[in-house]
DNA sequence: ATTAGCAACGAAAACGTTTTCGTGTTGACA
DNA sequence: TGTCAACACGAAAACGTTTTCGTTGCTAAT
């Protein structure tokens, strides 16, 4: 076993100083021919690359992004993932993942953990939790202490920094204006609580759109989901909220869902009342996963193109990272969300 | 905007010297009282945290892992991710990932970037491409340098490393044997061409399964699916596959397919060709994904425990970071694969 | 024969820590 | 009064780089 070879070796190896290596190996004019080809040799030989940790301590940068998602067993956060990789491999940065689970804690230990000179800057989509209680000094602190956040899809008016996002309403709305243009006439949405600034944004979509057509909500066709049950394992109770929904309004021809999963369920649940989709009842979701698309019947989703966000919020990251002028502006891109039609809908 | 603050700036400030600083803000006895707390109270108002990067060139070490996995928009990979990320936490270490893309050249650039310091040892799982060249060096170099790998689901005999993967044979002969206990007479397999090297295993235990049950195999029956082609577009050419294998084989009353998506596209078929399931034919799909919980008739499969296997690696590596001993030994976990019956078979 | 100038290289600081090994001051004790 | 611990603190090396600023020794020009 041959540990990593450094400078210093070399120099002693060869019987030069370190600097005359270091120069020797960046192609320095300083140095002769012939040296820089004895040292570029021997370099080669034994493999040497520059220890990154001392480049970082030097450089006062580091080349490595840090990511605090809420949860990575996710299609959606998982394709941002991927996004953000992708450029950032592309523009020489590495990538390292926090996992916050939806818990506040964890979201300011993991901040507090690469903030610490690890890494040169954030993305990150914030926990429920820390929606819920609306503390968001961890953001504030990191911002002022000079490390850049790009938030994503979960972000909050409240902190100034560069942000991605779609058009929730705007999504929603036009899904919803799907449904009744093939004339569905009673749409009811499943949706979450209001803490959940997606979950209110698609909900007041819903409501634009039924204005829009002329139609009055209501209350009843508009199912709140605590968030908290549908935890993995006890999806029952959920099944049973939508049972119940359609029982108590037979007259139900359209859903519009706002993520997948209580599409998928909605659909199951239907079809187990007897209904025919897309005939009796039509169905919508939202979010571009796999559930979607390998479905029987195949759902319609508003498509959120998590890789575009990511590929996007690494660019506006790095770009800021290696921006000259230290005036900092911010800026908030949208993504165009679009309906893909599939066996669900007319 | 106030930078963090540095061990330098506290002593200049205090007017004592920087070793003052260190050792009192550690509670040395080498440190009056008094100015122990001055210097505490000092540091904790302006939030000081030690520099990682410093740390980590003075202790030789970085207190992060690097994982490198070919794709993660993967419901498997990333419940591995979610593991390794678990108890990676728990015992003080970050994750660094790095997505090789199914490529051999995109794995050994990720492990050179980060080989160089910037972790202290790799939990992996190898490309399909550098299963096919059969070409290992980087993870040879890597070894030889003194950096601890661990490999998990794809792994290969020719390396010497801690190894975590499961029975895939025992697990799809169970699979299998279910299937024809059950009473099916003729089943067909779904996998992958040979060199991947669980495709191989998995239809190794198929062939165990029926030789158990004294039937000889029908290479009819055996789909050998070109994985190029499967490249989440265009599954119209897996379509027509499994079509022609239940078109030329009417008998067929049981498939086993070596992931979920294979089971679930064939199970589309079936349904199309007018069978019913499981009545007439039943499946038995593999991994826990998203889609066999969800599809209808919900998906039997062999569950891989993912995030059990990426907790093992990440438990495996870390005890071989901080074991004292010098000498390495390697193990290899076997983590038990079970069948989670669902709606598919009877 | 000076000296300016150049080519080739080395010393040292800097990045932010930790830690070892001094060193100076105080107090107690003989 | 002189000696020696004990105490409290500081200097400096080390981790592996890069970079600035010398410092040589030589050639060529005056």
């Amino acid at each position: 076993m041959k540990k990593k070879i450094t400078l210093k070796q070399i120099a002693k190896e060869l019987d030069v100083s370190i600097s005359t290596v270091s120069k020797a190996l960046k192609d320095s004019v300083e140095i002769s021919e012939d040296t820089k080809q004895k040292i570029q040799a021997f370099a080669k030989l034994y493999n040497y690359r520059p220890n990154n940790i001392a480049l970082s301590l030097q450089n006062q940068k580091t080349k490595t992004i840090g990511v605090i998602i809420p949860e990575i067993v996710h299609h959606f956060f998982s394709k941002v993932i991927r996004g953000i990789e992708l450029v950032a491999n592309k523009r020489g940065y590495n990538v390292i993942i926090g996992l916050s689970n939806e818990s506040f804690d964890k979201e300011v230990i993991n901040m507090q953990m690469l903030a610490n000179g690890s890494i040169d800057g954030f993305i990150l989509s914030i926990s429920k939790e820390t929606l819920q209680q609306q503390d968001y000094h961890h953001f504030k602190e990191t911002i002022n202490q000079g490390m850049p956040i790009v938030m994503f899809d979960r972000v909050v008016n409240e902190i100034n920094c560069d942000k991605v996002i779609i058009n929730d309403s705007k999504g929603s709305k036009n899904a919803v204006s799907k449904l009744l243009y093939n004339g569905c006439k009673n749409v009811a949405i499943i949706t979450t609580k209001d803490y959940v600034s997606v979950g209110k944004l698609r909900t007041q979509g819903y409501l634009e759109a039924l204005e829009d057509f002329g139609i009055t909500p209501d209350s009843n066709l508009i199912l709140k989901v605590d968030d908290e049950l549908v935890s993995e394992d006890h999806l029952e109770s959920l099944e049973n909220e939508i049972k119940g929904l359609f029982k108590n309004n037979s007259n139900i021809d359209g859903v519009f869902a706002v993520n997948e999963l209580y599409a998928i369920i909605a659909m199951k649940v239907a079809r187990n009342l007897g209904m025919n989709i897309p005939e009796d009842i039509q169905f919508i979701g939202f979010t571009d996963g796999v559930l979607s698309k390998h479905a029987t019947p195949s759902l319609t989703t508003v498509s959120q193109h998590g890789q575009e966000m990511g590929e996007k919020a690494a660019e506006l990251l790095i770009d800021n990272l290696e921006r000259e002028d230290e005036e900092d502006y911010f800026r908030t891109v949208v993504i165009e969300t679009n309906l893909v039609e599939r066996e669900s809908t007319k």
